[in-house]
DNA sequence: CCTCACGCGATTGTCAACAAAACGTAAAAC
DNA sequence: GTTTTACGTTTTGTTGACAATCGCGTGAGG
């Protein structure tokens, strides 16, 4: 009954999701020694529960730990974070093929209404990159869950996700090709709400593979340092 | 006593471990609520690492913990183990294709001894599932660390093939079509040693597929049930 | 001047006790 | 007889202190 939405049960989830939006804003900077006594006064919790976020955080990769020299924030390579794109390419192929399958017409009505909110985003407020990031990560966010895969859909959730974006925070407004974007998105729902799983397959990772090639170009450019 | 006191360097990595292994081999039981002073002192450890190593285990989501309420074991339906299937294939479809680009002619050629290895095994040790089990894993294995995609990689070898042995055992030899498999393992390997990256991930794929709706057949005729 | 070893400080890993919350039981009220 | 509520027990969450280990600075030797 009583949801008071911003309690955590416990101490350590919190702790967990602090670190975890310290890590993925750069607040804790990649490669970064971090002592536990220091969180512990930064966000006022003892060791036990740190701890133990911190086991969780390291079993997720973002941090790395070595037995008696502490923790640091995972630092990863340029070429990791393509590694990272082609990942999600194949994995949100088959989130969409699924998504076509399953996804209620409710659900894709709701999708295409959120379309139609960014585009009015983009439209009126062009420098919003962040807005557009976050309006980015809703639309793939809806169909790894509407996928109907607990499994897929906790692995993108929970783990590409956090680290696409941290990369996006760390290079800000990666993307830069809203309105492209955004015309592929809609094929994307334009496919699911036909349900032709093997066409929403195809465009998911074009798509993809779309953004993993533009960020590529820019890091070539210099545009992009990581 | 049943583990080799391999001197992990630290408590929790130990008990992370030891409940990992139990939860793959079922000696805790799908659903299972377990206590935390139970644990304890079965694996002779204080609470403090045991609750450390519980975090990275939810985390892995081979617990599932509800705030006060104690932890259980994941329990799994047949419709998941097809997601997980469906997982399987796409990301070690991309697996076999980077790994074609990126295995060197050593590690091919090691592959290649390897099946040969199994071919032995498969002949004169007929009724070993088990050994068939582990070279089929061995075979995976090799290519999701060939694929030079850490990230890759570490999902598949630190999530999906655990879940995937903890139904093995489950299932006690579920893969039963040794000759049939032996078979696709040499095609992709071949395809490997040619390069052909293509070819490699549709094979894989086909591969998994195969795996996939052999065990869907077997469940659905009742020889196996979860 | 450089190298290596030793000792000190700091940090991590571990432990046992305290506090709080949930589940089960039982009793009382309707 | 059923439901609800209150209490006690058990288990979880948390805390602070103790012990082990590593990094680093200093000093001695080559």
């Amino acid at each position: 009954m009583n949801q008071p939405i911003i309690q955590s049960s416990t101490r350590a989830d919190e702790a967990f999701d602090c670190l975890q939006t310290a890590i993925i804003t750069g607040e804790l900077a990649p490669g970064e020694k971090i002592g536990e006594l220091e969180l512990c006064n930064r966000f006022e919790l003892t060791r036990g529960p740190l701890r133990e976020a911190l086991g969780r955080l390291e079993s997720r990769g973002l941090l790395v730990r070595r037995p008696h020299a502490g923790v640091k924030v995972v630092s990863v390579s340029a070429e990791e974070l393509m590694e990272l794109y082609r990942i999600r390419e194949v994995m949100e192929g088959l989130a969409a093929r699924q998504a076509a399958e399953r996804m209620t017409d409710e659900e894709i009505r709701a999708l295409q209404e959120t379309l139609d909110a960014h585009e009015k985003m983009i439209e009126e407020a062009k420098g919003q990159a962040y807005y557009q990031a976050e309006g980015d990560y809703d639309f793939h966010h809806r169909i790894a869950t509407g996928s109907r895969n607990t499994k897929l859909a906790q692995m993108l959730l929970g783990d590409l996700y956090y680290m696409v974006r941290m990369y996006r925070y760390r290079l800000s407004t990666s993307a830069g090709r809203p309105h492209m974007a955004l015309g592929e998105h809609r094929h994307i729902v334009e496919a699911l709400a036909r349900r032709d799983g093997e066409l929403a397959e195809f465009l998911m990772k074009r798509h993809i593979n779309a953004a993993r090639q533009n960020i590529e170009k820019k890091i070539k450019e210099g545009v992009l340092t990581i």
